[in-house]
DNA sequence: TGGATTTTGTACTGATAGGTAAACTCTTAA
DNA sequence: TTAAGAGTTTACCTATCAGTACAAAATCCA
């Protein structure tokens, strides 16, 4: 009864999920076992450090897909703009119009925010660092673009817990279109 | 031994605090008993219903705090910019600069979310509609009130987030201070 | 084929979860 | 004076929690 998974890559998407939908604490053993498919002697086995190194895992992934996805291109492109809304319509997608919770904003909520804080922080300060210098440019100061960089990440985060809360992925969208349209290049900017 | 506690009311605000510190899941029934020096027995004497009526009943009395003091100014006041003006300062104080959690936006994310889905709902809602009609006279449509309604509401709660992710409160009055700016009256609005 | 290794199922642990039940103590008022 | 009720303590229930132990199985390498 060996190898039915073959790379611990392949869970750390369907742990992800799990922790999304339940919290870490919601996340238990029986509900985790059950979205893998794997037994708890194959958890154990895979992630000696139960729980938390499942969930540090799971971070690392998520750090690994915005750090390439949204924050690169944030950092190096030529065209800051472009990059930026390249970032909204990336993070449209990936939150599911606001159905699909951010695991990391969650996590900072919670009661187990202590357990994680270093990753928390870290994900948030590179995203608001990434965002701040592509748009740089167009503002007078640093801490004007890093002004709007926070609104910017803040309104994706509020975004999230509104559209949930009033079930209206439609919500989601909207907030995101205003936000776009304040930034550079664009009428009102 | 009796007598502890003269009024329910008089517990709410230590179970809102454990709620909020804890999530609803988080919060066990020894956390609780130990917040509020009540025994199990006692607690079970106010609540029959358990730990979902304390939180029913928490967000009862959080929902009659936001009616009194946030929507019905938005809604009834002769100074619709001044009630904006006051809704983002009594909102500060409330979260604390984002020290503080929103608890509606906290369950609205997590696993119990469907078991008070309405009350999560309809506080949003409500937000949204008060300060929707305060921004009316002052968008060319209603439509136009509602996302910079919108925009407000999501932004506060993603202010928490941000400001408790990064450990930083001075992040939650700069996102509250901008958008302030961006209110009717302001220029640049 | 055969031995070493990786993976998995099962049974277990002690702790704690939410909740129940009943005996007890105090206050109140007739 | 006493009986009723409000409030409380304590002990207990079952279920589930995260985590452990370990042997059976599947696979790999030779």
């Amino acid at each position: 009864m060996a190898r039915t998974v073959t790379e611990k890559a392949d869970i750390l998407p369907l742990l992800a999920e799990v922790f999304r939908e339940h919290g870490y604490e919601g996340a238990s053993l029986s509900l985790i076992s059950q979205a893998t498919g794997l037994g708890k002697g194959s958890l154990y086995h895979f992630f000696p450090g139960g729980k938390e190194e499942m969930m540090t895992a799971v971070l690392a992934s998520i750090d690994h897909w915005f750090e390439t996805e949204i924050f690169q291109p944030l950092l190096t492109s030529a065209h800051p703009a472009a990059a930026i809304e390249a970032m909204f319509e990336a993070v449209r997608t990936y939150f599911a119009s606001g159905q699909r919770v951010c695991l990391v904003g969650l996590l900072g909520l919670s009661d187990s925010r202590d357990q994680f804080a270093e990753a928390i922080r870290d994900y948030f300060a590179r995203w608001v660092q990434a965002l701040t210098t592509a748009l740089r440019h167009t503002h007078q100061t640093e801490q004007a673009a890093r002004d709007h960089a926070e609104q910017s990440v803040a309104g994706i985060q509020g975004a999230i817990v509104l559209a949930r809360a009033l079930g209206r992925p439609d919500v989601f969208d909207r907030v995101l279109d205003e936000m776009k349209g304040r930034q550079p290049g664009k009428s009102g900017g």
